[in-house]
DNA sequence: AGTCACATAAACAGTT
DNA sequence: AAACTGTTTATGTGAC
C-alpha cells in the first residue's frame, strides 16, 4: 500500500512538477530578471517604449520630433538606436498599431454612418490634445515649420522617411510603422486621403455654412491662423493656400499621425479603462490578466483535490476592505513589490529579503489568494505557523492545517498531492513546530522563538532598513554588538513565559520582524482586530513531545543588556510598529 | 565554491 | 487493508 501511495504520489507529480517548474522559471525569469534582461542590450526600455507609445509626431525641417504624450518631454530628432529596435519590440508596436489601425477603421465606419461628424472645432481637438504634451509655442511652430516651408515632404522624403511610401528605416518608429498604412485602412473607400479633408470640407461647408477648419473668424488648418471674415473668404483662402500641393499633403500626413497617435492613446486609455473596470469588476466579462486559470470554486471543494476543471472566473485581484482600490494593480500589494514571483514557487525568501509580512499581505489579499491560483510567496513554514497562530488556540491538527491551507490558497486546492507531503514534511523538520498530544490527538502548535531562530534574517539588501529601524527606537547609536544583543534579548523575552503570557507578548513578538512574513504581522494585524490574536498563553502550558534538547541551552544564553531591553520593549503600543521591524537577527 | 534554506520526492513506520 | 500521520533521507535549486 505503500507502493501505491507513492506510486499516486508520482503519478501526480509530473504535472505538479511541470507546473512548479513552469511557474517558477515564469517567476525568475518572467518577473525580475526576464525584464531587466531586456533592457540591457541596447534595446529600448519598457519606459522608452512607454513614450513611444505616447509619442505625438510631428515633422519638421529638421527631421521627426516626438512629443511624448506622458511627460511631454520632447525627443528630437529621434536616435539612431531607436531604428535598431529588436524584433520583439517591433512585433508589440505592430500589434499596437493593427489595435489602432481596427479602431480607427471602426472609427471611419462610425464617421460614414453619422455616429461620428467632425464638427466645428473639433479640428482642434487633436491640437489640444498634443498642447497638452507640449507648450502650444512649439506645438506652433513645429506646425508652422512644416506649413512654412513647402519642401517638408522633399525633406523628410531626404531624410528616409517618405510619406507616400512605406519607409522602414524611417527615423521615427511610429511614423514609419503607421503612416504608409493609414491610407489603406483609414480610408478603406480608396479615396485619396490626402484629397479627402479638401474635398470634404470644400463641398460641405459651402452647403451648411459651417466648417471643421473654420472657427473663430480664423483658419482652423494646422498652423495657419489666417483670418477670414466669413466663410466665403475662408473657402476662398483654403482653396487658394491649402490646396493640393506637397505642402498641404505633408500637412495632412502629420494631421494624420496627430489622429493616431491620439488614437493609439484613446486605445491605451480604452484598455486601462478596461482593466480598471474589471478589477473593480464593473464589467461581467473581461479578459483575465492572470495567465492562469482562476479558482473560484466554492470553498465547499476546498479539501479535496478537486475539479481539474475550475469554473472560468474573473480575475480576483485583492478586495479587502483594508486595500485601496489600485485600478493597475493585478496581484496582492506585496506580491508587486517582494515578487513578481505571484506565480512562482513558495520558495525563496522573498519575503524575508524584503521583510514582506505575510500576515499583513494575507490580511490584504486574502481573496486573492483564496481565488486566484497563485502561489503563495511564502514558505510553507511561515504558512504553517502562521495557520496555527491564526487559530483560537493555537494549535491546529495536521488535517486543520491542510484544511486552512486549501482555504485560504485556490493554489493549494488544486495541487494536493506535494503540498500536503510538504506540510507534513515541514512539521517534522522545524524544531519550531511542536507536536502536542492532547485528548483529541495530536495537534501542532508553534514554538515561537525556535521559529525565530530557524533562519535569522540577513537583511543584507536593506542595511540602511537595519539602521533605520534601529534608530527608529531610539537605538540609534548602538553598535552591532549591541544589536545583537537586543534582538537576542528579545528572543530570550519571548521565551520567557512570563513575557509570553503577558499581554505585550504580542508587541514583544514583534520584534522579530520577520524575516518572516508571518512572524512579524500576526500580531500587527491583530492589533487591528483583523485576523489573528495575539500569541496564546496557552502554548507555555503545551507538553512538548518533540524532544529538543539543545535549544534550551541557547535559550539560557547570557543576555547582558536584558534589563536594559526589555524596558525598551516595554513600549506603548504605538511604537510598537517601530519595532516590527527591528531585525531579529544579528544575533552571532 | 561552500553553505544554508527551501522545495520536492520518497521510503518507512506507526496509528486510526 | 487502507488511509492517515509522522519521521527521515536524498536531491535539486537559488541565494548569499
Amino acid at each position: 500500500m505503500m507502493v501505491e501511495s507513492a506510486t499516486e504520489t508520482i503519478r501526480t507529480t509530473p504535472s505538479t512538477q511541470n507546473g512548479v517548474s513552469s511557474l517558477s522559471s515564469q517567476s525568475d525569469s518572467g518577473g525580475r530578471e526576464g525584464s531587466s534582461n531586456g533592457d540591457t542590450n541596447g534595446e529600448i526600455s519598457p519606459v522608452d517604449l512607454l513614450h513611444l507609445q505616447q509619442q505625438q509626431v510631428s515633422y519638421t525641417p529638421h527631421g521627426v520630433w516626438c512629443v511624448c504624450g506622458l511627460c511631454a518631454c520632447v525627443r528630437a530628432p529621434l536616435p539612431l538606436s531607436w531604428q535598431q529596435l529588436g524584433n520583439k519590440q517591433l512585433a508589440f508596436q505592430q500589434q499596437l498599431i493593427q489595435m489602432q489601425q481596427l479602431q480607427q477603421q471602426h472609427l471611419l465606419n462610425l464617421q460614414r454612418q453619422g455616429l461620428v461628424g467632425l464638427q466645428p472645432g473639433q479640428g482642434a481637438v487633436p491640437m489640444q490634445s498634443l498642447q497638452q504634451a507640449m507648450c502650444p509655442a512649439d506645438l506652433q511652430q513645429l506646425w508652422k515649420d512644416v506649413a512654412g516651408v513647402p519642401s517638408a515632404e522633399e525633406t523628410l522624403k531626404h531624410e528616409g522617411l517618405d510619406l507616400s511610401t512605406t519607409s522602414s528605416n524611417s527615423t521615427s518608429y511610429s511614423a514609419s510603422k503607421v503612416s504608409p498604412q493609414i491610407p489603406h485602412h483609414s480610408l478603406p473607400n480608396g479615396q485619396n486621403s490626402v484629397h479627402t479633408p479638401k474635398r470634404d470640407s470644400s463641398s460641405h461647408e459651402e452647403h451648411t455654412g459651417s466648417h471643421p477648419l473654420y472657427g473663430h473668424g480664423e483658419c482652423k488648418w494646422p498652423g495657419c491662423e489666417a483670418l477670414c471674415e466669413d466663410m466665403g473668404q475662408f473657402i476662398k483662402h483654403l482653396n487658394s493656400e491649402h490646396a493640393l500641393d506637397d505642402r498641404s499633403t505633408a500637412q495632412c500626413r502629420v494631421q494624420m499621425q496627430v489622429v493616431q497617435q491620439l488614437e493609439i492613446q484613446l486605445a491605451k486609455e480604452s484598455e486601462r479603462l478596461q482593466a480598471m473596470m474589471t478589477h473593480l469588476h464593473m464589467r461581467p466579462s473581461e479578459p483575465k490578466p492572470f495567465n492562469q486559470p482562476l479558482n473560484l470554486a466554492s470553498s465547499a471543494s476546498l479539501m479535496k483535490r478537486d475539479t481539474e476543471a475550475y469554473p472560468e472566473g474573473l480575475p480576483h485581484p485583492p478586495t479587502s476592505a483594508a486595500t485601496p482600490i489600485t485600478p493597475l494593480r493585478q496581484g496582492p500589494s506585496v506580491i508587486s513589490s517582494s515578487s513578481l514571483h505571484s506565480v512562482g514557487p513558495i520558495r525563496r525568501r522573498n519575503s524575508d529579503k524584503y521583510c514582506t509580512p505575510i500576515a499583513s499581505e494575507l490580511a490584504q489579499n486574502c481573496e486573492f489568494y483564496k481565488n486566484a491560483d497563485v502561489r503563495p510567496p511564502f514558505t510553507y513554514a511561515s504558512l504553517i505557523r502562521h495557520a496555527i497562530l491564526e487559530a483560537p488556540d493555537r494549535q491546529l491538527t495536521l488535517n486543520e492545517i491542510y484544511n486552512w491551507f486549501t482555504r485560504m490558497f485556490a493554489y493549494f486546492r488544486r495541487n494536493t498531492a506535494t503540498w500536503k507531503n510538504a506540510v507534513r514534511h515541514n512539521l517534522s523538520l522545524h524544531k519550531c513546530f511542536v507536536r502536542v498530544e492532547n485528548v483529541k490527538g495530536a495537534v501542532w502548535t508553534v514554538d515561537e522563538v525556535e521559529y525565530q531562530k530557524r533562519r535569522p534574517p540577513k537583511m543584507t539588501g536593506s542595511p540602511t532598513l537595519v539602521k533605520n529601524m534601529i534608530s527608529g527606537l531610539g537605538f540609534g547609536s548602538l553598535n552591532a554588538s549591541y544589536q545583537a544583543a537586543l534582538a537576542e534579548s528579545s528572543l530570550n523575552l519571548l521565551n520567557s513565559p512570563t513575557m509570553v503570557n503577558t499581554s505585550s507578548g504580542g508587541s514583544l513578538n514583534m520584534l522579530h520582524v520577520g524575516h518572516d512574513d508571518v512572524s512579524s504581522t500576526v500580531e500587527q494585524v491583530n492589533s487591528n482586530g483583523s485576523c489573528s490574536p495575539g500569541l496564546s498563553p496557552q502554548h507555555s502550558h503545551q507538553v512538548h513531545v518533540k524532544e529538543e534538547p539543545a535549544e534550551m541551552e541557547e535559550d539560557s544564553r547570557p543576555v547582558s543588556l536584558m534589563a536594559t531591553v526589555s524596558q525598551n520593549l516595554a513600549l506603548p503600543g504605538d511604537e510598537r510598529e517601530m519595532e516590527e521591524e527591528l531585525p531579529a537577527e544579528e544575533l552571532e
